[in-house]
RNA sequence: CGCGGAGUGGAGCAGCUGGUAGCUUGUCGGGCUCAUAACCCGAAGGUCGCAGGUUCGAAUCCUGCCUCCGCAA
């Protein structure tokens, strides 16, 4: 049990921090104040919204920070009033500065959403699917003033599935993350969790993703296409160009793998169309074939390909542009 | 007023330099094959987003509105 008197600080701000925020306010570690992102506009018509762990700080009456700049002093000040014995960041959004990460007593936890130090970085969950790899996890860390270099504190692996994307492989994750959280915060505390350093040799780093770093590189084999794909959906979003005009792409099926087999090795273009079926769109990659399964054009709306791709002629090139 | 695209049979699209609504697929009926997303014949199914306007006549031109979506943030 943990001494309902721990005054923590929450600092997260999207859907992936929630659940460890809820499981802790249910442990009856309600935190005394939340640190999250400003409020942004969203949508086509710019509505300004509360992300989603603003919106569970509310509902439980907890203060909300919304600082727009960490490095002025004036919020490490703001943060101490609130007397924290300890920080949790989960995809907070923002580095913070030794000021900062020198108020709690206990320090700052880290939930990452990686087997650390493999994928440091903004974007662990996109980076482990496009990677290929077989597992990945959380890690608890004790937060430093680098970019998750911090000490390891508790670290539980999960497989990624065949059928995982970026979506409901960071809903598990995140439910993992609050998992973890409660057995961390007390192995710290009465010391039976003892922090081992990273090897730095082992690092990689994954920088923030943009929208424009979904575009598909068709040269690229079958299956590291088909991982790039389902590891950028929902977010930001993997696309190609026909006929000048962006198509969206979500779901994908390695048809084949190596040149030898299947029709993506018959004189085909990357990126060029090879079939038409009543499932999907096979498409020749640098080697092996996808079949686009779920797609969406400029004006259209997300459909299955087997709606659509009959509209689609052998021999259309994508990508490029 | 951020930029732009789209609303046509169940689904996906063409038609849009005004003149009887078309394609692919699906559905239903029939036939055929050792067989491939099979193939052949036939049928049903549409107030062309809504409301006005121009016209002898509008899916097609003009105006307003509704809905959906891409980009940007």
């Amino acid at each position: 049990m943990i001494d309902n008197a721990l005054r923590i600080i929450y600092m997260g701000t999207p859907d992936f921090a929630v659940p460890a925020l809820k499981r802790l306010i249910e442990a009856g570690l309600t935190p005394v104040a939340v640190v999250t992102q400003p409020d942004k506009p969203v949508g086509r018509k710019q509505e300004i919204k509360p992300g989603p762990v603003a919106a569970v700080a509310h509902e439980h009456n907890i203060p909300v920070l919304q600082p727009t700049r960490l490095r002025t002093g004036e919020f490490a000040r703001e943060l101490a009033e609130f007397k924290p014995d300890l920080f949790v960041t989960a995809a907070y959004g923002r580095i913070l500065p030794p000021d900062v990460l020198a108020v709690p007593r206990l320090g700052a936890l880290n939930i990452h959403g990686s087997l650390l130090p493999r994928h440091r970085g903004a974007s662990p969950v996109h980076a482990s699917i496009v990677a290929g790899d077989a597992e990945t996890g959380i890690t608890i860390m004790i937060m430093d003033e680098g970019m998750d270099t911090g000490d390891i504190l508790l670290q539980r692996a999960i497989p990624i599935e065949a059928t995982d994307d970026a979506g409901s492989l960071m809903d598990k994750l995140a439910e993992l993350g609050a998992d973890l959280i409660l057995p961390a915060i007390k192995g710290l505390l009465d010391g039976s969790l003892q922090p081992r350093r990273q090897n730095p040799d082992e690092a990689t780093v994954t920088g923030l993703l943009t929208r424009k770093d979904g575009e598909i590189d068709w040269n690229k084999p079958a299956q590291e296409v088909f991982n790039f794909i389902r590891g950028l959906n929902p977010w930001p979003g993997a696309y190609t160009y026909c006929d000048n005009k962006r198509l969206k792409v979500f779901l994908t099926r390695v048809v084949s793998t190596d040149e030898g087999a299947g029709n993506g090795d018959s004189g085909w273009e990357p990126g060029t169309i090879t079939a038409c079926t009543s499932e999907g769109i096979q498409v020749a990659c640098g080697s092996g074939t996808l079949e686009l399964l779920e797609i969406q054009t400029e004006a259209g709306r997300r459909m299955s390909c087997s709606d659509c791709a009959h509209n689609y002629r052998l021999g259309t090139p994508l990508g490029g542009n």
